[in-house]
DNA sequence: CAACTCTACAACCGATTGGTGGTTTAGACT
DNA sequence: AGTCTAAACCACCAATCGGTTGTAGAGTTG
């Protein structure tokens, strides 16, 4: 909450857009899935494909996404270009979520058992 | 990061669903006003068209988008029906975002600066 | 009851998007 | 040079989405 202290209000135009853009970056199941396997460390598109059971042309394109949001990055490695996550704040942002639906369901079992 | 330690790996593909479908909800620049203005409190879908300059319908639309995400809530207010974020954890969202994209800019700004 | 206000719903249109198949580019090796 | 592999680019299709218009429902006030 701290960081949303300093925020200009209301939200300047084009801070909005950005914003926007950001999370529908994230707003992919595929896109949530290809972050997840990289937590563990840098991928190549054709390891991700595999792993994800999809083609390689579909893992190009939304890395590409991840890319272009400057969530991802890639470094060359002799015939393998690996993907690695490169800003660390798209992990706090899903634990964030994972910890919100992980309180609903909770307090939704509560609900049901007592 | 600490709420992410405990994450389950892989992601259920049911979690990587309501992630995703989260996410989405925020990846809209009208979406994003509208949960702008509600920080200064609760407010109607029409405050909310007039503020934000667009039709009531098109304001029903976003904010129920919303509703069914879990974000905001509505209740009865004679004949108002004032909307307001009931889940907290989307300012810390918007306050990670917003951060990262001023430490981008600010990085920027000094590259070009010197 | 009737008129009014506020909100939700349905249909439509244009634009965008996810996924696929085919092709092309860029390196690494012989 | 030629070949092989990995990754990106391209065009396409079906589906979804944002915005608009028109309408219907729910509640209040006279």
């Amino acid at each position: 909450m701290a960081a949303a202290a300093n925020i200009p209000h209301p939200l300047p135009p084009l801070v909005v857009e950005i914003v926007a853009t950001r999370f529908r970056a994230l707003g992919e199941p595929m896109r949530i899935r290809i972050l997840d396997l990289l937590r563990d460390g840098e991928m190549t598109v054709g390891e991700l494909a595999e792993a994800l059971d999809t083609t390689q042309q579909n893992v190009s394109k939304h890395i590409g996404v991840l890319q272009r949001a400057a969530i991802v990055g890639r470094r060359r490695d002799g015939v393998r270009t690996p993907y690695a996550i490169i800003d660390p704040t798209v992990l706090d942002l899903c634990g964030i979520v994972c910890g919100g639906i992980r309180r609903e369901a909770e307090g939704l079992a509560d609900a049901l058992g007592g």
